[in-house]
DNA sequence: ACCTATTCATAATA
DNA sequence: TTATTATGAATAGGT
């Protein structure tokens, strides 16, 4: 096109490359934008002038990375970006499974507190009572349970305490009895100035 | 270009937009081409059809990888590695509230049905059962409206039944009744010859 | 930049 | 998909 045929080769005139440059970049970056418009595909496109200016064009809904990383995944060879792509995969698949699983259990817990019971069945609601009976009947039996326990425990503690009251009421008995032993002995000990004569020395 | 003016927006004839696709993405990879020969650019091209196959273009001396790379130092803001590992950071964090989410819901449907009550106080069980109590009674409610409803829309359906019946009864009766009539009229009216008959020209 | 004579790309069609 | 062809687009070379 234009006012003659042009040869297939590297343009050596300087000014004339350049202009072609700009004429062409703009003529292929309008057609990767009519591509992508028409026909509803990804295009990234990036072109780099003699002069070393970066021009770039990504379809609108993805960015150049997305476009690229998808060229990766499904065509490049193995490179640390796929293995890191891959990665995210998993983590992204992990997430989902997390996430589906919280929506079965929310679901479960609506249905056990029974907060949500549309989209029930009689049939369910059945077995939903059921399973809900046996949950209060453990709950029921662990309480009674703790209960035995708890009773049984405060009856060894009143023993334990009936024990010692006991224990006690010896001792204090066995203490008054050594009092008045000593007393006993005390009356029957001699004064302090009699002891002391003891170890006098008589002055003459 | 063409037989006609186009205009820019999705084609929507799945034939029509797959053969546009189809040329257009060979004029854009001839014309990547040109531009790289004439001009002695750096080209990179990247190019999903709708249905999802890729093709791509790199102006020789240099893989679609050292464009890129050259691409992302020269332009991409953040690159990509940063994006990468904030995008990581996020879905880690994601995955680790979704993993306590699922460990705390667990461990309620575990209280809920009975399965695991260690950890719990008498005082824990107390609200724990009456939670339950509470999950019971509306199914009980929710079931016995259901029944109700069945109920009613059983008896309706009975009595509508019984309509259709009595209704067909009639229809029956009619019918008979109209049959006779009609047996009635033939046994009046004349023969098939004699009818001819009336329309017939004597000869003689 | 703009202008056009040309060449090129391609829409419609088979 | 491929081939044909009338037509609109792109652009080379000139101003």
């Amino acid at each position: 096109m234009g006012r003659g045929k042009v040869e297939l080769k590297r343009i050596e005139n300087k000014t004339n490359r350049q202009v072609t440059f700009s004429k062409r970049k703009n003529g292929i970056l309008k057609k990767a934008f009519e591509l992508s418009v028409l026909c509803d595909a990804e295009i990234a496109l990036v072109i780099f002038s003699p002069s070393g200016k970066a021009y770039h064009y990504a379809s609108d809904h993805h960015t150049m990375d997305k476009i690229i990383a998808r060229y990766r995944r499904e065509v490049g060879q193995l490179n640390s970006a796929d293995q890191r792509s891959r990665l995210v995969q998993l983590w992204k698949s992990e997430i989902e499974k997390l996430e589906r699983s919280v929506e079965t259990m929310e679901a479960r817990l609506r249905h056990l507190t029974g907060e949500d019971l549309s989209s029930l069945s009689i049939k369910d609601l059945k077995k939903l009572e059921r399973q809900l009976k046996i949950g209060v009947e453990r709950i029921r039996s662990k309480k009674h349970d703790d209960l035995v326990v708890y009773t049984i425990q405060k009856r060894l503690i009143a023993e334990r305490i009936n024990e010692l009251k006991t224990r006690q009421k010896e001792l204090q008995e066995e203490s008054s009895r050594l009092k008045k032993i000593i007393k006993m002995y005390d009356e029957m000990a001699p004064t302090e100035a009699e002891e002391q004569c003891l170890w006098c020395i008589p002055t003459n």
